[in-house]
DNA sequence: CTGTATCCGATCGGATACTG
DNA sequence: CAGTATCCGATCGGATACAG
């Protein structure tokens, strides 16, 4: 097998998010939905409780930050810690491998939003050529 | 303001992917919507052809490779180019800008590869305490 | 081979209301 | 404060058929 994918099997590892039934499709799923990444990047400084959270993914709706924690909690990445006070407070943090991800995850948000002005000039490029449609 | 929050605005950019309206949301979404990041990872290491892509990103339908494809072009991530031949020939490559955001999204991955152990064993634990609910 | 067009069910996700 | 429950429109995305 001429491999061009220097990926899973290369490096003799059980998982290959390039195959469609591998568990890690999922997890890359939850990491990169639309409010996964931007959860865990608000996390990656240090804890947060859950209005501090949605004040800071800007947008997101309660019902969604509820789904996307839950989702990240159950894969290990978020770690939740509820205080039995009154008024209840709920801390969320980053576990070891959900820093690990949050960091990848920042470098990745550095280069888009360093590389947006040729996005930009990219996108007007390609809306002249193909007309608006 | 008291940031905690190490992006754009202490970078001095003018782009911040936390704030609802900024474009650069848009392109984060592409690049790591359902088949953006297996695309643009697919194609990290040369050109390939539409239907090469296809068989390499498992589970991916025509349409929506050709949706993600038509995204990732416009943002100025993916090169297309047609040979005027006959049977058509497509290749589809990686811009520079592309590249760097494919070599993130790979390290990334290769995170979570690495970590679906630890994933799985933490799934485990919260169906138990939660009951599979 | 490289796509586009259409149908249509599944899921996403926002708004709102409500609970502890 | 920290969520859950429900409604419901918008979008996603697969299957299929068709086109250059």
């Amino acid at each position: 097998m001429t491999s061009t994918q220097e990926s899973a099997e290369d490096r003799h590892l059980p998982y290959d998010v390039f195959a469609k039934a591998c568990p890690s499709r999922g997890t890359l799923e939850h990491v990169t939905g639309r409010w996964g990444g931007l959860t865990l990047g608000a996390l990656s400084e240090g804890s947060l409780r859950f209005n501090e959270l949605r004040r800071r993914v800007d947008g997101v709706s309660e019902k969604m930050l509820s789904q996307t924690l839950h989702a990240l909690e159950r894969d290990g990445l978020v770690l939740r810690e509820a205080q039995p006070t009154n008024p209840p407070r709920v801390d969320y943090e980053l576990t070891p491998l959900g820093h690990e991800v949050a960091q990848r995850l920042l470098a990745l948000i550095r280069v888009l939003e360093g590389g947006m002005d040729d996005v930009l000039a990219a996108r007007e490029r390609y809306d002249e050529t193909r007309g608006a449609r």
